[in-house]
DNA sequence: AGTTTATGCAAGTACATGCTTGCAGGCAAG
DNA sequence: CTTGCCTGCAAGCATGTACTTGCATAAACT
C-alpha cells in the first residue's frame, strides 16, 4: 500500500522534474501528476527537497547491463552496440539531464548523480581501448601515443553525448539518421586508434565471426 | 541615462538568469544586481518575461569574427583556431547555455536562441570542408565519401560542445588540457576526412602501404 | 520659472508555494 | 469489535513573487 504509494510518488516526481526542472517541480504538481493527495507527499517524505533528493537516488542508481566485452572480437561492432545502446538510454533520459545540469548550479550536492554514470561509462572505454592496444588490435605507427589514444575516448564520448542531447534541437546539425552516425562515429575512433577496420564487403555474412580470436590485425583482409 | 539603465539592467539580468534560470531570475533579484529599484524593472520593461525576452535577443544576436578563410592555406592551424575561438565562446557562455537548454522544455519559443550560433557555425565549417575537398586538399579514396564528410562535421562540432560543456563537471573525462584536446579533435577530424595533416605530408605522397591507411602524420614535435 | 521625465521609496494586492493541523473514513490485524 | 495506520479533505499560515499605485525628488528641457 504505502509502498505502491512511494513508488508512484517517486516516478512522479522524476517526469514532473524533467519537464519542470527544480523549482518548477512543485509538490502540487508532483501530487496531481502521481494521483494522490498533496498532502500524501509531505507524510511520506518530510519536506519537497527530501522527496526530491529521494528521487534522484532512485534515478541514478547504478544499472549495469552495458557493458564491453572483456576480450574484443569485432571491435568495430562491440562498439557501435555499447555506443547505441548509451545514446538511446541518454536519449531517454534526455529532458532529465538537461533540467539536472542547469540545477547543479544551484545545486551542487547533485554533482555525482550527472557525473557518476558518464564517468564510469569512460572508464570502461577507456579500458576496452587498453584492452585492444595490448591484444594486437592497434596498428604500431607512432601516430597512435597515449594521449591520441585518451583524446579519441574523449571525442567518442563527447560525440556520444552531443548526439543525444542536440538532436532534436538542431537537426540541421545531424542531417544523418542516428544509426548512420552512431557508425560513423565508431568507424573515426577506431581509424584515429589506428585499429584496423574491416570494410563493409564483410557485410553479406555478418555474423559468421563470433570466436575470441583476434583477427590479424595488420593485414588488410 | 535611461539608456545606461536599460543596458545596466539587461546585463544584470544575463547574470542573474546564467546561475538561476528562468524561473529562478526573480525581478528582486535583477533589481539588486542592476543597482536599481524593482519598479524601474517594470516601468522599462512591463513585466519580468519581457525583461527576460529582450535580455535573449540582446544577448543572441550574431557577433561575427570567427570566420574560417575563404581560401584554405593551412587546414590544421585554421581549423584548430576557429575551433579554440568556439571552444571559449562557449565556455564564457556556459551556466547561460546549460540554463537556456533546460527551459527551453516551458519555453519552446526561445528555440532560435539556442540554435542560430551553433547552426550557422556548422554551415561555416561544412562550407570549409567543401573548400577543402574542391580545393584538392582531400586525398581520393573510396573510404571518405560525402556521408563521411558530414559525420566527420557533426562528430568535430559535438566533440567540441560536449568539451566546453562538460569539462568542467567531469574532469576525469578530459584528462588532457584544454589545448591538447581541442588540437586532438582537429587531427582525428582531417584524417577522418584524409586530408593530410603536416605540408610536408603532403608534398611527398608515399604510400608504399595499402590504399586504405591514410599518411602516418608526424608524432611530436 | 515651469514642466516633463526618470527614478526611488513605501505600501499594497493577488496569487503561488511549502508546509501544518484537525477531522473523518477505510482497512487490515489483534 | 477495537485499535492502529494510512489516506483524503478542507482549512489555514507564512513567505515569496509579479505587479500596481501614490508620492517625493532631482535632473533635464522649454
Amino acid at each position: 500500500m504505502t509502498d505502491d504509494h512511494r513508488h508512484r510518488i517517486l516516478q512522479a516526481a522524476a517526469r514532473v522534474y524533467a519537464q519542470h526542472g527544480w523549482r518548477g517541480s512543485t509538490t502540487k504538481r508532483i501530487a496531481e501528476e502521481a494521483g494522490v493527495n498533496e498532502v500524501t507527499l509531505f507524510r511520506h517524505f518530510g519536506a519537497k527537497d527530501a522527496l526530491l533528493e529521494q528521487m534522484m537516488l532512485h534515478l541514478t542508481e547504478p544499472k549495469e547491463g552495458m557493458t564491453l566485452p572483456a576480450v574484443p572480437g569485432d571491435p568495430a561492432a562491440e562498439l557501435e552496440g555499447w555506443v547505441r545502446a548509451h545514446h538511446t538510454e541518454m536519449c531517454a533520459r534526455r529532458p532529465f539531464i538537461r533540467q539536472l545540469v542547469s540545477d547543479l548550479q544551484e545545486h551542487p550536492d547533485l554533482h555525482p548523480c550527472a557525473t557518476n554514470g558518464p564517468n564510469s561509462a569512460t572508464s570502461q572505454l577507456r579500458g576496452y581501448v587498453e584492452r585492444l592496444h595490448t591484444m594486437g588490435f592497434v596498428e604500431h605507427h607512432d601516430s597512435t601515443s597515449a594521449a591520441d589514444q585518451s583524446a579519441a575516448v574523449t571525442m567518442l564520448m563527447g560525440a556520444v553525448f552531443a548526439d543525444s542531447m542536440n538532436r532534436d534541437l538542431m537537426p540541421e546539425m545531424f542531417p544523418q539518421p542516428v544509426d548512420v552516425s552512431l557508425r560513423s562515429y565508431v568507424r573515426f575512433f577506431l581509424r584515429g586508434l589506428g585499429v584496423a577496420l574491416r570494410l563493409e564487403t564483410v557485410a553479406t555474412s555478418d555474423r559468421d565471426q563470433s570466436s575470441s580470436v583476434p583477427p590479424s590485425p595488420v593485414g588488410s583482409e
